[in-house]
RNA sequence: GGGGUGGUAGUUAAGUUGGUUAUAACGCCGGCCUGUCACGCCGGAGGCCGCGGGUUCGAGUCCCGUCCACCCCGCCA
């Protein structure tokens, strides 16, 4: 029997003891945080997940007979992370106290120790402030998982999938669990394929997400659903995503939009409260966040994630160009004639013009040589160039290449609309519509942060809550010629756009929503299509053939005639949320072991290469990449 | 698929116009030290300068290629 662990039991955390629990004898277990050997005092700062507590080993203790000083010699040798259990007495560090330590007012004064185990150098040191580089600690990630920070972030993950499963208990819920191995629908993101063993040459895919299941779930009455679970896509990786992440998934039948948001908005209001200890209901009194058009966001800030802590909106310019003809531009008049001509439609993606103004305090904070360097930016993203022009009192413009050729009455219509005046900056973007616009969102919030309207990363303390709502159903793929779904297929178009599935697709809006905090998509989802007939008719608007839909969607479409209430739901990004509430710069920083940006685990060394055997057994041949 | 930034000791970084033995801090190892808590003092070890090729009398430095990590665009209903 070992004396340590099967005889001593660990009495409490490193965090635990006060300088009420003087006298007190405890057995610590934890970590070796760091040494101090005095010669003829050891000092020993342990470290477990709670907290540390400072070990004092004292080689002349009384009352132990001669056991501190066997603790003492073992003591000397202690190096870095190595674990070990201390069996010792509370005692008061009166006047002596750590005030940076939260048992800074006791140490444990060593009776007996015993090393369970030794630690090479570790390539980092445990530190909360750590300037190693992330390749490193994601090489060792348990490493860098014991630092206090991830201690703490995991524990916030708890904290919400704690509360998340009480609340939605409470609203009634069930917590139903999904299949992860399923089958290959089209469309959407990529899937993760699995190859079937047991049915050679075919595949299943990893769910890129519950959705078909929960609808499913819906028709079988269950009426009430929700599940944390794991999702899976095969895309390209970002700072906020990741190939395998964490949702809370909901779905509700006899539901419309403003119930699905009045449960969300509960569950938000719960977790700030009791996760962060912050009452959204100050900012927002009636537990409602507010809501913007889908058109708004686009057209004012050039995404459909607008970061609302801040302002520098876009204006829309396209309109008064084309009516002045270019106005003088040369750049602009293409596009101008081309709306004249009916080459460019307004509900098909074409050339637009935007500009972003910039207050003068603000514009004032930016010399030449930045804007310059703002075009660097711009073109980085895609973007030809950055137009710009100072507002002068009199409306003229100065230091700009169009206030040479611009007629009066267009500068004036757009400094108008810009509502500019003096000493404003105007940046300009024009082209194609897509480029248009993530250039002037990225611009915007490259300027937001440059200018301090909000921090490099992080909440800042600020959060702004934002429905967006009422999206176009389908959106105009240029490449393919053709509608495609915007979301999903199954999205309830508005009632009162289904007569213009046939005639003017661009035009229906739907009720699909997106829920948007600090400029992030934190969830987004849908009230569903249930009805067969309408269904029908947007499969015939995407082109999609009744076989074509039965091939890929059968199984759906069999329910949807089998008794599918009405019903709706979403899915809140738990990585993103758990990101967002620690001020975390990156979903890697909340997920415990995370894929780099190539999706590769630099730990494990997944992906790897199999045998020829395990291939074989699976009827795959690999193809030496190109 | 495209654009950008970076890779030098265990870690983080410096390294001039191409020129002697590639620096520093922290960490590590040895010694000393009874009150430290970023302990202190003395001494020491430690390098495939990401990898491959080229230019050159000579390359960490210049050129070409390549790998890895990060950020962005495309992509992510």
């Amino acid at each position: 029997m070992a004396r340590f662990i099967d005889e001593l039991k660990r009495t409490h955390y490193c965090n635990a003891l006060r300088a009420a629990d003087e006298r007190r004898e405890v057995v610590l277990f934890g970590w070796v945080a760091s040494y101090r050997d005095h010669g003829g005092c050891v000092f020993v700062d342990l470290r477990d997940r709670e907290g540390i507590t400072q070990i004092v080993f004292d080689p002349d203790l009384s009352g132990h007979g001669e056991a501190p000083r066997q603790a003492h010699e073992i003591a000397r040798a202690l190096r870095s992370e190595w674990v070990i259990g201390v069996r010792g007495v509370v005692v008061s560090r009166g006047a002596n106290t750590n005030p940076r330590l939260p048992t800074g007012e006791i140490e444990v004064h060593a009776v007996e120790v015993t090393v369970f185990n030794k630690s090479e150098t570790p390539p980092f040191e445990i530190a909360d402030d750590l300037d190693t580089g992330e390749e490193k600690r994601l090489q060792y990630r348990y490493l860098d998982l014991r630092r206090a920070p991830f201690q703490r972030t995991l524990r916030v993950r708890h904290r919400i999938n704690q509360v998340v499963r009480r609340y939605f208990d409470e609203q009634g819920f069930l917590e139903l669990e999904t299949p992860i191995l399923v089958k290959y629908t089209p469309g959407g993101a990529r899937n993760f394929l699995v190859p079937a063993r047991t049915a050679a040459g075919k595949f299943y895919a990893l769910a890129e997400s519950p959705q078909l299941f929960k609808q499913l779930y819906m028709v079988a009455g269950f009426d009430r659903y929700f599940q944390i679970v794991k999702c899976f896509r095969d895309e390209a990786l970002r700072l906020d995503r990741q190939p395998e992440f964490t949702q809370i998934d909901v779905e509700m039948s006899f539901v419309n939009q403003d119930d699905v948001f009045g449960v969300m908005e509960g569950m938000i209001v719960k977790v700030w409260k009791e996760v962060l200890g912050v009452d959204l209901t100050t900012l927002y009194p009636d537990g409602r966040f507010p809501r913007m058009p889908f058109e708004e966001a686009m057209g004012t800030y050039g995404n459909d994630k607008p970061d609302l802590r801040f302002g520098l909106p876009h204006a829309e310019l396209t309109d008064l160009v084309v009516d002045h003809g270019g106005g003088g531009v040369p750049f602009w008049k293409p596009i101008a004639e081309k709306f004249a001509s009916g080459a460019y439609r307004r509900d098909l993606p074409a050339e637009i013009v935007k500009v972003l103004r910039v207050p003068a305090e603000l514009a004032s904070q930016l010399s030449r040589t930045e804007v310059d360097k703002l075009e660097d930016f711009v073109k980085g993203m895609g973007a030809k160039g950055l137009a710009r022009a100072k507002v002068e009192g009199g409306g003229a413009w100065v230091q700009s290449p169009l206030a040479k050729t611009i007629t009066p009455e267009l500068r004036a219509a757009i400094t108008a609309r810009a509502g500019a005046g003096d000493g404003d900056l105007l940046l300009f973007q024009f082209g194609r519509e897509a480029v248009v616009q993530t250039v002037m969102a990225n611009l915007r919030l490259h300027l937001g942060k440059r200018l301090g309207l909000i921090p490099e990363s992080g909440h800042g303390g600020r959060w702004n809550f934002l429905w967006v709502v009422n999206p176009p159903l389908f959106e105009y793929d240029d490449e393919a010629g053709r509608w495609v779904a915007a979301h999903h297929a199954f999205t309830r178009p508005h009632d009162d756009c289904v007569e213009l599935l046939d005639t003017d697709p661009g035009k229906v809006l739907c009720w699909r929503y997106d829920l948007v905090l600090n400029g992030f998509e934190i969830g987004g989802g849908s009230i569903r299509l249930h009805d067969p007939a309408v269904q029908a008719r947007v499969f015939r608007a995407l082109g999609i053939s009744d076989e074509e839909a039965h091939r890929k969607f059968g199984f759906l479409l069999d329910a949807l005639r089998l008794g599918a209430p009405p019903h709706g739901g979403i899915a809140v990004g738990m990585d993103r949320l758990a990101m967002l509430l620690s001020g975390a710069e990156s979903l890697r920083d909340v997920i415990p072991f995370p894929k780099t940006q190539k999706g590769t685990d630099l730990m494990t060394d997944a992906p790897n290469v199999v045998s020829p055997e395990q291939l074989a057994e699976l009827n795959i041949r690999v193809v030496q990449p190109s």
